[in-house]
DNA sequence: TCAAAAGTGTTTAGCCTACACCCATGC
DNA sequence: GCATGGGTGTAGGCTAAACACTTTTGA
């Protein structure tokens, strides 16, 4: 009862304060333990999963939408947040269909279709520093966590078309950009970038061609100190230059209006 | 009066079958002369020039929504259209601000709101053989024709800012993916496409590199015959191969959803 | 002392760039 | 015949890929 009334409240809030027929959905990208992982919800009462969405307020850019959502998932502000596609199909239903995807929602019918109707979406990326972020639930879901990405399951709606196409599009940007400064710790070394780098592009790659690619990057600066402790040889640590890695970026990444 | 009333309809329509908060424009690119163009609307009565833009039926798909306005604006069906960005930004305005846009515009008060609200706008840009295109104005404008895509005038809302953004688009995209079919006549030379690729991209090519790299795609077929009527030496015919320049596409191209 | 990981330079191959001469056509 | 544009191949440079040995550290 209690539930229903929040509820009820809370369509009332969508229609009144947001923009109806658009939101937004985010790939929430982390990497811990050499692996690449999302940030997936569970819906309340059942066990399927999603990716986190939001909506955008009348008075509110398109991309401080996606921001704030970002930061109410996961406590994170300042992080890289890109667009990489809109989504528009009126079925955008790919593991389920329309009629399932409502049945396992298990929501009351006269709120069903104000959930789940038909919307654009407007898909972003977001890369975040796996150990910084505080994964919460929102009104909908019960649980937010992180899943290996290659062990994600069937999602709801289209989320696992869009995580395939957030990946594509974040391998592409790695051949014309830097990446890194907000999966990996403050100071990381070469071996940690490496993997990441491997781990995205999902192939090995040579040790010291890596090196000289990044160093030639010339955003990167060794510190005196190395990383103590490992079994084995104590690699140097190293940070990004912000300035200059905000410049490299500058001169390739799109603009955002 | 007629006018009103028809206006008056129009929004109603609008409201009724149409999404709100959401619309599409559209960068339709042509190559005449040795210029790209793009096309342009006239607003009624006025002088302010703007992008051809649509509206999204409550049961078609955002893809469908988009090619339905490029037929609508040029009769072109089956034409390369692909999505480059969203644009949310509360104030979509550059050039002028929306109190001087609305002036411009010169439509009764009671509807200026409806036509100039806050909106998402999805980016498309278009690729089409300039000869075949029948520019067709909307009902809000009244002239629909090309313009040289470096002549382009102070246009409404933020639509100098598109067409700068869809030109970056498919500046990048050239580096990985074929061009020209929707651009050239069925038929064209060698030095047709590199005029072609040079407009775009704003530099001079040089003429022996790009036939080898061209030619190295292998998505081009030589014809027997070759261009005559020129002043000089008759170069030779070439065809796309639809089936290998789709899969030269498909092996790169996103999908869109 | 052994195993595992990290630091480091050189050689090679492939691709992209630069570049020049001959030929066909219309005037 | 001459001016203009089109057809064609090769040499050099730069970037990216391949590749091995030495050093450090903890167990």
């Amino acid at each position: 009862m209690e539930y229903k009334k929040a509820l009820q409240k809370l369509v009332e809030d969508f229609k009144t304060n947001f923009l109806s027929s658009v939101s937004l959905d985010l790939a929430i990208l982390g990497f811990h333990d050499g692996q690449l992982k999302v940030l997936l919800l569970r819906w309340k009462g059942t066990d399927e999963w999603c990716l986190p969405g939001g909506r955008i307020r009348h008075e509110e850019n398109l991309e401080a939408a996606a921001y704030r959502t970002l930061r109410e998932r996961t406590g994170l502000h300042e992080i890289f947040l890109q667009q990489f596609h809109t989504f528009g199909d009126v079925m955008r239903y790919t593991n389920f269909s329309k009629q399932e995807t409502m049945a396992k929602l298990g929501l009351p019918d006269d709120v069903t279709h104000e959930i789940v109707s038909r919307d654009i979406s407007v898909g972003y990326y977001a890369l975040v520093e796996f150990a910084n972020a505080v994964p919460t639930p929102d009104f909908f879901t019960e649980e937010c966590r992180w899943w290996d990405i290659d062990q994600v399951p069937p999602l709801l709606f289209d989320h696992n078309d869009m995580i395939k196409l957030a990946l594509k599009t974040l391998r592409r940007q790695l051949s014309y950009q830097p990446i890194g400064y907000n999966l990996l710790p403050d100071r990381f070394t070469m071996p940690d970038l490496q993997q990441l780098y491997e781990t995205i592009l999902g192939q090995s790659l040579d040790r010291r061609n890596f090196q000289k690619r990044m160093l030639g990057y010339n955003i990167l600066e060794r510190l005196e100190e190395r990383k103590t402790g490992g079994a084995h040889k104590a690699p140097y640590l190293y940070r990004f230059d912000k300035e200059k890695y905000e410049k490299a970026l500058a001169d390739e990444i799109l603009f955002v209006g």
